[in-house]
DNA sequence: GGTATGATTGACT
DNA sequence: GTCAATCATACCA
């Protein structure tokens, strides 16, 4: 029996609701990728989000429906890869920044030009050249081919913290990633000794 | 037309 | 730990 698609509903809700619950999903493109293990969420009352001073060429595709990719080029390198979230017009998407790579992994292997497991896909610019996302897939719903999105087999712990790489929104605790995984970008901080 | 700024990565001290 | 690569985007004149 094929394994059931995550239908379109499932992104029609809060980008963190959607970037907690994405955690364990499986990710591919043209069949190649992985175990979500880190996303980010952001939204249109968000600092620190493209869309938070409403539609522009770049992010028009946040403002679309739900359930489809916003691929952008990061410092003129690398391409991001996020799902669009809630409904049409809030802006709001999660940014996918780490896989536990699964499936096709001689492909992404090549892609990268090394042969470690851990660096595949830990961060977002590497997802992308991995699974060999790039402007093309900006746009394309996630329910189609080449894209598929599979729902977690056993839901696993997870662990919110601050996003990475942003000077804006710093404090927003809207990191999400697999406890303990060994396929994160960056490691999450542990809040239990300072408590902050 | 000019310029400042990145939701990053890899190389290097 | 520091820092350069590299360019589309956004904004201002």
């Amino acid at each position: 029996v094929k394994e059931q698609m995550l239908v379109p509903r499932f992104f029609d809700r809060p980008a963190a609701t959607v970037a907690a619950e994405l955690i364990g999903c499986v990710l591919t493109v043209n069949g190649v990728g992985g175990v979500i293990v880190e996303t980010e969420a952001y939204d249109g009352t968000d600092p620190a989000s493209h869309s938070v001073n409403g539609p522009t060429p770049r992010n028009a595709v946040m403002f679309g429906p739900p359930g489809h990719a916003y691929v952008y080029r990061s410092y003129g390198l690398h391409w991001c890869l996020n799902f669009v979230c809630e409904p049409a017009g809030n802006g709001a998407a999660v940014l996918i920044r780490a896989l536990e790579p699964t499936t096709g992994i001689e492909a992404m292997a090549a892609r990268r030009g090394t042969g470690d497991l851990r660096k595949l896909c830990a961060g977002p610019g590497r997802l992308c050249q991995a699974l060999a996302v790039d402007r093309s897939h900006n746009g394309m719903r996630l329910d189609a081919p080449p894209f598929a999105v599979l729902p977690a087999v056993t839901p696993p712990k997870v662990m919110a913290g601050t996003r990475i790489g942003i000077t804006r929104g710093v404090d927003t605790v809207w990191r999400f990633g697999r406890s303990g995984s060994r396929y994160l970008s960056r490691p999450f901080p542990d809040r239990s000794a300072t408590g902050k």
